[in-house]
DNA sequence: TTTTTTCTACGATTTTTTTCGTAGTAAGCT
DNA sequence: AGCTTACTACGAAAAAAATCGTAGAAAAAA
């Protein structure tokens, strides 16, 4: 009767995002990478086995038997995930406007010329379509 | 000798996002529209208080006293911590390019005929900047 | 000037998240 | 078979974050 929220926590956010990025993985993979990319204090191999398992339970990631090995994968794809914090952004900052975003980023952010030709490109396709 | 990284929370993030929307606030009102837009439990006012506390120990915000009342205020702009969340993600799913990002965002997200003129005249604004 | 209300400070408890140690299991040697 | 290595399961400790109660000060009301 309760649908739980399930919401990552930042460690597990941590575990998707590398699972993002490697693909269907084991305990060893995520670990190792996850310890290689943050400097500082290592974690302990079960530590990440701990997140990975709780991620299980809450279905944050699915898992497979692979020559007795298990194989985990996130359950959310990570453009899914996006999607969702740009949402966020948008009804927060800009009152519901995708576009004022855009505008935030453009201005903020220095993109190409080859990289705003392709939006003035995308801006005339969705033009032709109406 | 130490700088800490002195990073939000996510309870002290919804306080600072709430700074944001109404200005320099008291306790009190940062307290009260909490509560009024939170469905569920509601926290106590000590709770509140603490976290802003909390947050003026880490500097998150700046306070000063009016009336004999503290007034609370951020001390990092919305749009600055917004840019840090965008540069975060450009780099992270889009390696390094936010026109990428600004796709994505056109693709999912309805923007209406008007913000999208604007965005293209915001890039023959660049343009003619040349 | 009492009484009531409204605040701040702060310690302490509770809850959540993170971390790890230990035990057990299965496969791969030698 | 015995030994080594590489897993998984799981409980529980440690650390971090969130919550609240109480005390005391100051303003407002009576």
């Amino acid at each position: 009767m309760k649908s739980k929220k399930n919401k990552a926590t930042k460690g597990e956010m941590e575990v998707l995002e590398m699972l993002w990025k490697l693909g269907p993985s084991s305990v060893r993979q995520v670990h190792d990478k996850l310890n290689e990319q943050s400097q500082g204090k290592e974690k302990s191999y079960t530590t990440t086995l701990k997140f990975m398992q709780n991620m299980l339970e809450k279905k944050l990631v699915s898992r497979e038997i692979i020559n007795n090995k298990h194989l985990y994968q996130a359950t959310i794809s990570e453009k899914e995930s996006l999607n969702e914090k740009i949402s966020k952004i948008v009804e927060n900052t800009f009152q519901g406007s995708p576009g004022n975003l855009v505008l935030q980023i453009l201005g903020n952010h220095k993109t190409s010329d080859e990289e705003l030709q392709k939006i003035r490109e995308y801006l005339d396709e969705l033009d032709n379509q109406k």
